[in-house]
DNA sequence: GCCAACGTTGGC
DNA sequence: GCCAACGTTGGC
């Protein structure tokens, strides 16, 4: 079981239309090295839910509950999407902040911080024992 | 194939 | 709301 992230501005889609929701498809990814996250994404695997605005924390997380597959309505034929579950998320005062994420300066190389504009990527391993350290439960 | 111009995203 | 970073596009 495989750990990523995906971001989502929450003033479009936040976790709290997610937890409404109950099931999404998750949609929206162009870019190309976005993309490759998402195709590697399998039944199974979490995706932690990012908000990029506002205070940028990890949110949430998300269950994957569908293959990967073409995003019919992308007229060029390059989006992927994927069905996410959702499972939980993190009450707003606790939130693991990106802050948090920098200050601990052990993941200097992570993509979240590294490269700012990658909207879905995988996370290190390392990355995610330390979130279950600082008591997140994901 | 290169690179300038442009558009978008994300962080503050 | 602004702007830096950077991905993408289009002209050559």
């Amino acid at each position: 079981m495989q750990y990523y992230l995906a971001k989502t501005d929450p003033d479009t889609y936040s976790i709290d239309d997610f937890e409404r929701d109950g099931v999404t498809i998750w949609d929206g990814v162009h870019n190309y090295a976005a993309l490759i996250a998402i195709k590697a994404w399998r039944i199974g695997d979490r995706v932690l839910i990012y908000h990029s605005q506002g205070e940028t924390t990890i949110a949430g997380v998300a269950e994957v509950i569908g293959e990967p597959y073409k995003d019919p309505h992308d007229a060029r034929g390059i989006s992927w999407v994927a069905k996410l579950k959702f499972i939980k998320k993190f009450s707003p005062d606790s939130r693991v902040t990106l802050k948090d994420i920098k200050t601990s300066s052990l993941f200097a190389d992570f993509a979240l911080v590294k490269q700012g504009r990658l909207s879905t990527m995988s996370c290190p391993k390392t990355f995610i024992d330390w979130l279950h350290e600082q008591g997140v439960n994901c």
